[in-house]
DNA sequence: GTGAAAGCGCTAACAC
DNA sequence: GTGTTAGCGCTTTCAC
């Protein structure tokens, strides 16, 4: 026995299938009596309406695209913050019947944008998160919008006032990890930036001078370091640093990962960590915890973060007219093993 | 200007809709000739085929489905394979159009079965690639089978006849990675299992005695403790382990995330990494060489077989008639940081 | 409130 | 080799 299809259920209810297209899309003037038949006709069959069908007529899919830069580009997968994009993003989806697409992109070629306009034409989302860095990054923001297609960034750094967009406040949370790391007797709190590319990241070094002067501490160019997100780039700069005549008694990282770098590194060179040096990252990926010393860090709330822009996408909240104002999930420190007093 | 359509594109070439639309799915009995004028249009308008149009009319959409096992339901995500699937499918359907849906489902609701089902219908996947330790279980491989969707098992423990799969050697890697072991002169090597519905994950253990005997080395029941995967389950194993008269010199996990969860345990309790104790574990995620000793551990080509799944879907060859014999990709022993010879 | 009819853009079956 | 003609199962428009 075939699928049941719209004929069948307006036969069996009695009804023409435009009311059950009104039915099933929870469109109003349907009497209520006349949607109980139809939703007993539609358990009855077991129907369930035909996407491709729902797609091609009405110009849109229930399909969330979740685009973000590729981690294979790079050797070393950071994958830990695409995961938690993914969980949150898959939450929203599951409560609405939409299905989650991913597709990773590599900003560097010369025709994302293009790649990015064929992925919509094609599949015609109902929706597109997108991640940072890629969120804020002009040319793949305007071939989004070309599309028309409604889409929410996330971290895009500066929110603008035409696009919708969710963020944290990497800036103020870092510059709270800062002072939390000053308030430990710590002097000489080294930092290590990230992918130049990456706006929010870039906000986080901001945060740390903030920090820095809040808690009377004066910034040092010699102490900054720059990474470039990933773990051997924390390797690297850790090297850097704890090689100094004078090295520093605690180092912040832009991200996990590099800051995961330096801990290997304080591992080889036998500086116990937090004893010697205090170690913290940002974001609060799965690694955090899984390596010893646990890592205290700023849970970046990534997963809410995507479910808000799923849902928020889901809601046609995204569409041309909202002016809807950037929304802020704020980030919370967790602080763990990593950090201790300074020593003497 | 609206986006051009397959008639758009006949009526530039001088051809008939069918034409286009044999030259647009490699077709064959076009002349070359034809095809040209058709590519040449196609070009110039810049026609891409409407994905929804062509889902409707051949029931079937470009759409890849990867289904697993849901980390979410846990509390700390294990997602490195799923990141490891994630870029092995994904290349595959980039070289072909086509997109990846992820799915990700926990096996521990009763209607499991039924929701994949309407996943499958209402997407129309070309095909689906079917995660462990879901690819073992047979109600979920029958859900998916009744729809008649192609889809491919990725280690499903004990492959079948009338099934397409890929999986590896866990147990012959398994058993070269306890021989290795014992070749550092260890005697007493401790298995730490994995969870119990995993049947391609039981095999390892089974490795584990093959290579305890091909050394000579005698099973021991006390040598092993039961962990489910996580890195917790691997942490409560080594305190277990390692809180005994006699603690094992070396410790085989079942995949990485336990192997890291001994790592965590041995720096808490003062055990140095390898000099007193050797540890290797079984995946080759990300994490092996992000914490401190870098894991010696079995690299399970979890990126190679899904794109060779992806590929096989994409190509078609996994429908109904087809029998095809089952692959292997092999694993590999990766001998890092965390493993040396025995202590006297 | 409800329905009839006209597509959406493509593929499939068959004719030429 | 190539074209014609029906659908695929829904949404949309507009009439009632």
């Amino acid at each position: 026995m075939p699928r049941a299809n719209i004929f069948d259920v307006a036969k069996l209810a009695g009804v023409s299938i435009k009311t059950v297209s009104r039915v099933v899309n929870h469109e109003p003037n349907v009497r209520a009596s006349t949607k109980e038949r139809v939703d007993q006709a539609i358990a009855e069959l077991s129907y369930r309406p035909d996407q491709s069908a729902r797609n091609l007529a009405s110009h849109r899919s229930h399909l969330i695209g979740l685009v973000y830069d590729d981690p294979a580009a790079y050797e070393l997968p950071t994958s830990g913050y695409i995961i938690k994009m993914q969980q949150g993003a898959l939450t929203a989806c599951r409560s609405a019947f939409s299905e989650l697409l991913i597709h990773p992109c590599n900003y560097r070629t010369k025709d994302v944008a293009a790649q990015l306009t064929s992925l919509i034409e094609e599949t015609r989302p109902a929706g597109i998160i997108l991640a940072a860095p890629l969120s804020n990054m002009p040319k793949i923001v305007r071939a989004i919008d070309a599309t028309g297609t409604p889409f929410v960034r996330l971290s895009p750094g500066k929110p603008d006032e035409k696009r919708f967009s969710i963020g944290t406040n990497d800036r103020e949370s870092s510059a709270e990890m800062t002072r939390y790391l000053a308030s430990l007797g710590h002097k000489r709190i080294a930092f290590i930036t990230g992918h130049a590319s990456h706006k929010a990241v870039a906000n986080r070094f901001l945060g740390y001078q903030d920090g820095l002067q809040q808690s009377g501490l004066k910034f040092s160019e010699r102490l900054v370091v720059a990474g470039d997100n990933s773990i051997e780039s924390g390797e690297a700069c850790a090297e850097k640093l704890l090689t100094r005549k004078q090295p520093p008694t605690a180092i912040f990282a832009a991200n996990d990962d590099m800051a995961a770098g330096v801990i290997r590194v304080a591992h080889r060179m036998g500086v116990d960590v937090p004893e010697q040096l205090s170690v913290a990252g940002f974001d609060d990926i799965a690694l955090a915890r899984m390596i010893h010393p646990a890592l205290t860090t700023v849970r970046q709330p990534l997963t809410e973060m995507a479910q808000r822009a799923a849902e928020a996408l889901i809601e046609g909240k995204c569409g041309d007219a909202s002016e809807r104002a950037p929304e802020t999930v704020p980030a919370t420190l967790q602080i763990r093993e990593s950090t201790g007093p300074a020593a003497r």
